[in-house]
DNA sequence: ATATCATTCAATTATTTAATTGAATGATTG
DNA sequence: CAATCATTCAATTAAATAATTGAATGATAT
């Protein structure tokens, strides 16, 4: 492992990627994100012999996921200070969109790019304000949880054309994903339409929502912009 | 490469994090974030070979990074829909955290768990009204970007002797960072009053503040519940 | 059609990373 | 202060991942 010379930030930033590179190590910190543990419980939860659980708790330490104090003549081990928790947070939205992906047939969508109605901005915000349209977020659940629209409702693309009772049929529903080129809300529409409701979607998405400063959250905004 | 048997869903999410577990990808990744581009021109520029420039960049597609659109008789790799501009901010959130840590001596103030005066939420909030406190954020640059308390200053800890002038010294200062198991705003509590500053800290930081529905934005909330 | 050209594949070698074993450490407790 | 016990270290073997080479695609364009 190199601890000495990572030589570029890039090194770097791969050596903590690495370090969440592992089934087993992510087990373990999930492990360890709900609770305290020591070595030997750990090992045993994780099914791994003593030093091999040692020896990827130590590569976890090293990246700076945990800290252990001691406690009699056990290690317990535990989250790091640092944002780990947004960072698995990340990892894992990442995870499902690529599920959604599968799931869905957007190579489809992709391939006949046809204008479906948008709504801008400003008339989003007039009509939220009169609350004449319904909102919703068609991300994954994960994504969803980390950052939305107040007051969108979320129904997962795929999940879609199963829950559609929970949309009401007499107003507008305008939906919205991760922004401009992002596929799934131009799907919904779509989907929408052919069951007779009445669907524009966002284009700009929860990112450009942000930019309005009105988000609950999210870290989406912020891209790469000199070094990453 | 597994792609037939991602055994469990740690095992998926690895793959996923081993994706970004390369210096070479992730240099690739971040000039694809910033335009579309051939496979020789991010050969080129990445000084790698046409082939193994190739299997990275098939690499970053398998894990949802980055999509293909072919122009002429050229491939042009572009970032994919998904979330990863969010997880490489996470990511590089994590690497900044972990130097602040080295160039602090946080591991000092753990030892000796003084109690601090802290400031509730209630009393926050009344005196963010009547202006009479300055919030602090001494987490990282990188960190403050992805969301923030609005009105906050940010000085990362370690600058933060350095930077004192920036402070007023009239006010009492609020220093916040990620929460309550963060040890950099009671550091930095402590360093102000040596220096006669009026210090007190926010003791949930960000997520806290999250929870009041004001903050400027963030993943920091969600952490990991039921499965990571 | 067929030649062209960017990209990908396939097969090899080199390098890293994981698991296993058994011994060493080092703080605790009697 | 010696014995104990959880954890870590060190050395080996096994497995996975990178880089290199040269050949194969496969869509364009003449």
């Amino acid at each position: 492992m190199s601890e000495a010379t990572p030589h570029s930030f890039f090194a770097e930033l791969a050596e903590l990627a690495r370090g969440l590179g592992h089934a087993h190590r992510l087990l373990l910190l999930d492990h360890i994100a709900q609770n305290e543990h020591s070595v030997e419980r750990l090992a045993e939860f994780a099914g791994l012999s003593l030093a091999n659980a040692s020896q990827h708790l130590q590569h976890l330490k090293r990246a700076g996921f945990v800290t252990t104090r001691r406690d009699g003549k056990r290690i317990l081990y535990r989250l790091g200070d640092g944002p780990t928790a947004p960072l698995l947070a990340a990892l894992k939205s990442q995870a499902a969109f690529n599920h959604t992906q599968l799931t869905t047939f957007i190579a489809d969508s992709r391939s006949r790019p046809d204008r479906l109605e948008a709504i801008d901005a400003e008339e989003l915000l007039r009509r939220m304000r009169e609350n004449s349209v319904t909102l919703l977020d068609v991300r994954a659940e994960t994504e969803y949880a980390v950052g939305h629209v107040p007051g969108a409702v979320n129904i997962p693309l795929p999940e879609l054309e199963r829950r559609l009772a929970e949309l009401r049929k007499d107003q507008e529903v305008i939906a919205y994903c991760r922004g401009p080129h992002c596929a799934l809300s131009a799907e919904a529409v779509r989907a929408l339409s052919a069951k007779g409701y009445k669907a524009r979607h966002f284009d700009s998405g929860l990112p450009g929502w942000q930019a309005l400063g009105l988000a609950t959250s999210s870290l989406q905004s912020s891209g790469s912009k000199a070094g990453l």
